[in-house]
Parts: C-alpha cells; structure tokens; sequence
DNA sequence: GTCTATACGCCGATAGAC
DNA sequence: GTCTATCGGCGTATAGAC
C-alpha cells in the first residue's frame, strides 16, 4: 500500500469513527442532547475541532448518516425487487431486512425509526419522497394491478403496511416487546399484509 | 364574579395562552427548536420572565402539555369503554376519537404522535405506560376472550392495530395524505381492525 | 492533519425594582 | 404579578501554532 493511498485510508476510518459515534449517540439520545464534545468523546478524538475538519459541521454529520442510511436502503430495495418477482415476495423481502436490521444494526433502525429529521435536517428529502420509499410504493402499486392488493390510494397502503411493521420495530427498539425481532417477524408480516391484502389469507 | 375569582381566572387564563402557544411551537418546530423567546411572543406576553411566573421552567411546560394531553385521553377512553361493550366497538371509538382530534385539534395530534417526549421528558411515563394505553390493551386482552381478536401477545396486538391508525394519521398530519381524515377513516379502521381480528370480515 | 486556546452567540434562568 | 436588566453557562465554531 503506498503512502497516498494510507492516508486516504486513515482519513477514511476517522471519518467513519465519527459517524458511527453519532450514529450511537444520536440513536440514543437524539440529535439535540449530543454535543460535539459527546461525539469527540465516544469516537476517541483528542477534541472537537478534530471533527470539523470531517464535517463542516454538527449537522452535516446527521446529513451524512441520512444520506448513507437510505442510499444503502436503496440498493437493498433494488435487490429484494430483482430477486422476486410478487408484490407479496417483494415486500417480505422489505419486512426481512427490516427485521435482520433491528437485530444486527439496532442503532440503524433507531436513528430510521426514532429520530425526527425535519427538525434538524430541513433541506433534506422527507422520507416519503426518498428513493427508496418511491420504489416500495411502486411494488404496492403493481401488487394492485395484479390483483394481489386492495385498490386504495397507493400510499395509504403504505401507511398501514409499514404502520404495522414499523411500529411493532419501535416497540421492539423502546423495550415494550421484550423477545427478540424474530420471534415476531412472521406475525407481524401476516398482520401487516392482512391490511392492505385483496384476499385475506388466513 | 368577585375579586379574587377574576384574579385566578386571568392567572388560569395567562397559563393557558403559554400552554397554547407552546403546543402549537412544540407540535410545528419541535421542543429543541423553540426558545422561551418564541412562546413569550407566541402568547403575547411581554417578557419570557414572566413565565417563571406560571412554570418553573421550560421543561415544566412541555410536562404540563403531555399530563393534560393525556389525562383528557384516559378521561376520553373511559367514557368509550362505559358507552360501548363489544372491543370492537370499544376499538372504534377510540379510533374515532383520534380522527375527530386529528381534523380539530392537530396540534394536539402532532405532539402526541410526532414529538420524542423522552428526549425531554425523561421522569415521565413512557407512552405504554399511561392509564390511557393499559385500558387499551384491557379492551383487546377482552376482545381475545370473547373470541373477536386473534391470541397474541396483546401488546403485540396493540402495536399493530394503532401502527396502522397512528401511522395513518402521521402521514395526514404532515401532509403526504392530502385528504381530510374523514375520508380515510373507514378504510383505516378496516385495515387495523383487520390486522388483529380473528374472523377477518371483508 | 491534529492540537491549544479562545471567541462568540444564544438561551435559560435569576435578581430586584415597581 | 409584571417589568428591566443582567448573569452564567453551554456548545458551536474558528484562529493559528505545530
């Protein structure tokens, strides 16, 4: 490995060193109980205009988190529509992830789940205008052309669905259900396809 | 009226422009976001020290919103579980209870549903943890007795049924459903229901 | 690219006159 | 119980040496 190439490798690590850090912290105590003397801390940085030359700021490191979050989301989407071909296959394939998620990277799915951006994030996309929400939209959408789903607004299946999922998730993250993710992942799928299902399949 | 009632209704009256004011600057900017300043101008008073007056301190607004929010709510629940007897219909008219707030008093929704109380509220009870919750829960362990609601873990049932309602009602309160609740209540009252019934009626 | 030191602003909160 | 004035502190951000 040659000299330039460490270095962007170094810098690289630092960088995700505070990411990760935030992404901890912010998952925990939200956005605005972190100080940059709390990230500094947790990400082993000597102090805090250390980060600055990372990031320009508190909030751009929020953008990042976001901005990797849901690119990373997106070509999870891409995959699970490549690999199956029914709406239902489709959004089992969403429900999996978001369970497997809980499990192995809980901060993701707090900082997904429990975090408010708008109050922080003002320039960013709302999530319903994120890639990866369009796509999901889109599978409902072809499910109710195929027959497989209720003719509703396309997005009020959405809400339900991911109404279901997503809040049993909360409950799981908050510690109000106390087994582990899989232990209701097959329930809360059948609960949540029931919701917006054309046949309900018992 | 007498001189001392006058009095205790105009100090009643000031608390209560603060609490609006601060309703309506916590559910649109977020408790974080908002400065003594805005609620001071919010509520037409001259200077924030006044106040102190009526609250010890900025917490102790956001403490008094989230009591009397959910005290009206637990009072609200009572009154459905005295005039209903079925859970289902019980369920109903919780449900909506929580349209009829959303189209009249959205404010109140938007903090109940859009704002992390336990970034700032940490003394208070956790949400599963309210009277108004547990009577909730009473209502569908009842409803899995009399055989109308599936067997499983109720509160389990619980994130379900309102994953679905609440989620619903997030998307309307910030605008990604551009309907008035009225006109997806039904539907959303199906697809909840729907997620927990034990015979699914379609 | 990392460290020390420090500036600066905002906001929550208090003291005390009236 | 309302006003004026002001404090103290925290947290973000920068300047500049090394």
């Amino acid at each position: 490995m040659d000299q330039e190439k460490q270095e962007t490798q170094i810098k690289a690590e630092t960088q995700d060193e505070i990411l990760l850090a935030a992404l901890q912290l912010f998952a925990e105590k939200g956005y605005f109980n972190t100080s940059l003397i709390d990230i500094k801390d947790h990400a082993g940085i000597k102090n805090t205009s250390g980060i600055y030359h990372y990031f320009k700021n508190k909030n751009a490191i929020a953008a990042a988190l976001y901005a990797n979050i849901f690119d990373s989301l997106n070509v999870s989407v891409d995959e699970i529509r490549r690999r199956n071909n029914k709406s239902s296959e489709q959004l089992r394939g969403v429900v999996d992830l978001l369970f497997k998620l809980t499990q192995d990277a809980p901060d993701v799915m707090k900082f997904l789940l429990l975090v408010k951006y708008d109050e922080f994030l003002a320039d960013e996309k709302p999530i319903m205008e994120t890639s990866a929400t369009i796509k999901i939209v889109k599978i409902i959408q072809t499910g109710m052309n195929t027959g497989e789903i209720r003719a509703i607004d396309p997005y009020l299946a959405y809400g339900f669905f991911f109404g279901v999922v997503n809040n049993t998730l909360r409950l799981i993250l908050s510690g109000a259900l106390d087994k582990s993710p899989d232990f209701y992942l097959s329930q809360t799928w059948l609960a949540a396809w029931n919701s917006i299902a054309k046949k309900t399949n018992v």
